[in-house]
DNA sequence: TTCTCTGTTCAAATCTGATTGAACAGATTA
DNA sequence: TAATCTGTTCAATCAGATTTGAACAGAGAA
């Protein structure tokens, strides 16, 4: 029920996709579910999609069966794999009698979500601080009269701040149950 | 510092940035460090530069002053504060002798940030865990050699919906603390 | 050696969503 | 009434992010 994309009576040069790779309601389900979440954080639909496909499926998958399933470009699917790899989302297993690489997701979710606060949020974070410092030093140039009032402000996103690190470590606590 | 002031004296088709308005290297800071915001919580840029720049503004700005200080046009300013105002991030201020409307930046990010948890998180949760029972559905459907499976990933995604979801009342209480 | 298989890279094409600006509406003033 | 001022709407445009696919590289196989 999948996208199987229209036009497959022209046979030629066939782009029409095999039956035998046509995604299950089931699958489709799960993987607009992860497309979802990846909107939610901000990652591109071929990782969700990528993803969603190996938490589902009952067996390790090859590169190919991803872009015959998801109908995606070799370069995206590379490229999410590698992007996957890198955050543990996602493990290479050796298929007896096979030379290509299969992938298989790594469903625990908690060391995923972990390393992605350390990856993706945690530098903003750091970086937002730092950029707060140098706004703090422009400030303190000011003169006295607008100083005040431009002070309470800037303070404020710097307790936001802090507040806002203190509070990564908890939640990866939490996580961490 | 504050620029938003009078009118061009330059002549001609001005395109070219009046001085007057230019924006003070603390305005550019402040304006990136809510640019950046922006960024990881998904939000168009041009509601970044406009909170910024009220924000840090040390009277009430109206809309002409925030299209004359950060090159918008009429659509993006006019759009970004209505969407501003509903958020309860702005508030529209009466100024003597003026009649168009003056904005100033609500600076309390508590209510902003509980407010922005109910409005774009908590239903996209909701949306999630609608999905996941029509996927759990769907599972209790399948021929039990393949249930078993597939049943254990599922309900591992239920599992963390809950988490997530119970955890969001938390982090509004803290917030609210 | 060459040929095939597998996978990567990156410049270019494509898509998506943000931005623009002209047309419009209401409110105020003359 | 018309003229001006203020602000909104929305179809068209633009820009940045994603995706594509051709060129490439390495590893075996013949």
């Amino acid at each position: 029920m999948i996208s199987a994309l229209e036009e497959k009576q022209p046979a030629k040069t066939d782009k029409a996709p095999n039956p035998e790779t046509r995604l299950s309601p089931l699958e489709t389900e799960i993987i607009d579910f992860f497309v979802q979440l990846s909107r939610l954080l901000g990652q591109p639909r071929s990782l969700a999609e990528i993803y969603g496909l190996l938490f589902i499926s009952a067996r390790p998958l090859a590169m190919d069966d991803l872009i015959e399933c998801l109908q995606l470009s070799k370069g995206s699917a590379s490229q999410g794999l590698k992007f996957l790899r890198n955050m543990g989302a996602v493990r290479m297993v050796y298929v007896a009698g096979e030379r290509r690489v299969h992938y298989e997701a790594v469903a625990e979710l908690r060391n995923l979500a972990i390393r992605f606060l350390r990856d993706q949020i945690v530098p903003q974070f750091d970086n937002g601080q730092a950029r707060l410092e140098r706004i703090a030093e422009m400030v303190r140039q000011l003169p006295p009269g607008q100083r005040a009032l431009i002070n309470g402000r800037v303070k404020m996103l710097q307790s936001w701040g802090r507040n806002g690190r203190r509070f990564l470590p908890l939640v990866m606590r939490i996580l961490g149950k």
